[in-house]
DNA sequence: GCGTAAGTGTTATACTATAGCAAAACTATT
DNA sequence: AATAGTTTTGCTATAGTATAACACTTACGC
């Protein structure tokens, strides 16, 4: 599971990896790209498209329409920048977007803080379900909700 | 993985299975809960709840209005007899309605079929991961995407 | 500079889900 | 079998999420 202690740094480092694999692959990161991951980024908790279009329109001071923001959230999920929420249809930012990974959230119900958690173990064992059954897997998500460990702390 | 061979019987149970959970906690199992069941049990694919009211309509020959099959769809989640796919905003019954259990699903692209997975060693293993997070799971929900076996045969 | 491709703006619309209140159906008790 | 209380359903309106289609602009390679 991942945790951040100083958020200013990782959203930077989020952002650089992103214009890294942008730069490899020869797509670009546009300004409005940009401000959506770092939109997202700045919240630990899955913001939804129209949250991001409000939060846009605020800092353009102008109206954005949502196929704007929906397309800048396909740019993002497509290179793995950000990962979709799907049970709250939220969108959140990806720690490691230079490796292909699948999506393993903990998501706290009291909080709303989702933390992606690469386990490997895990991974493959979801794997090896797979080929028992001979699932050619593509993608996966997995949604754990529940209470966070700070939530539960406070609630003593 | 679950698979079925026989269709028409698998459903019944399932009716059974539910009929018997309602009965022991003094709950109603209306004809309109059980005709949302039956319809949603009669396809292995995970079926949207506007496609639902249309199949309500049709059967009964009256509009059938969203709040209506909401509520059904609702109310069997409540007693777990249903699923919710969130990445396909679909529901799909569920062979094992008595105990409660995670959500897992393996769900193919091609004849989207969604087959539930019960695998109590995943199911440890998530809890374990909760606990070393000390997260405090409520929910979970697995959903993998790929083909499956059958459509993994018939490309060849 | 020019042509092409990629990205964005804009309007309209499709799809998914719920709020709120009225009417009907069921249950338990006389 | 009437009544009161509860649950369920009907119904209208509306909120929330996402995409289609087409016009316009911007960036890139030549």
């Amino acid at each position: 599971m991942s945790s951040c202690q100083n958020h200013q740094h990782c959203t930077e480092d989020a952002m650089n990896n992103v214009r890294e694999v942008c730069l490899q692959k020869g797509i670009r990161f546009t300004a409005l790209r940009e401000q959506v991951l770092t939109l997202v980024w700045q919240s630990h908790k899955p913001l939804g498209a129209y949250d991001l279009m409000d939060m846009l329109a605020e800092v353009s001071h102008r109206r954005i329409a949502p196929p704007t923001v929906y397309r800048a959230l396909d740019f993002l999920l497509g290179i793995g920048a950000i990962h979709k929420i799907n049970s709250l249809n939220g969108y959140i930012g990806c720690p490691s977007p230079k490796s292909e990974h699948p999506s393993y959230f903990f998501i706290c119900t009291q909080c709303h803080s989702a933390s992606e958690c690469i386990d490997v173990t895990l991974k493959n064992q979801i794997e090896q379900l797979g080929k028992e059954h001979q699932f050619a897997i593509e993608k996966q998500w997995l949604e754990v909700l529940g209470v966070c460990q700070a939530c539960r702390g406070q609630a003593r």
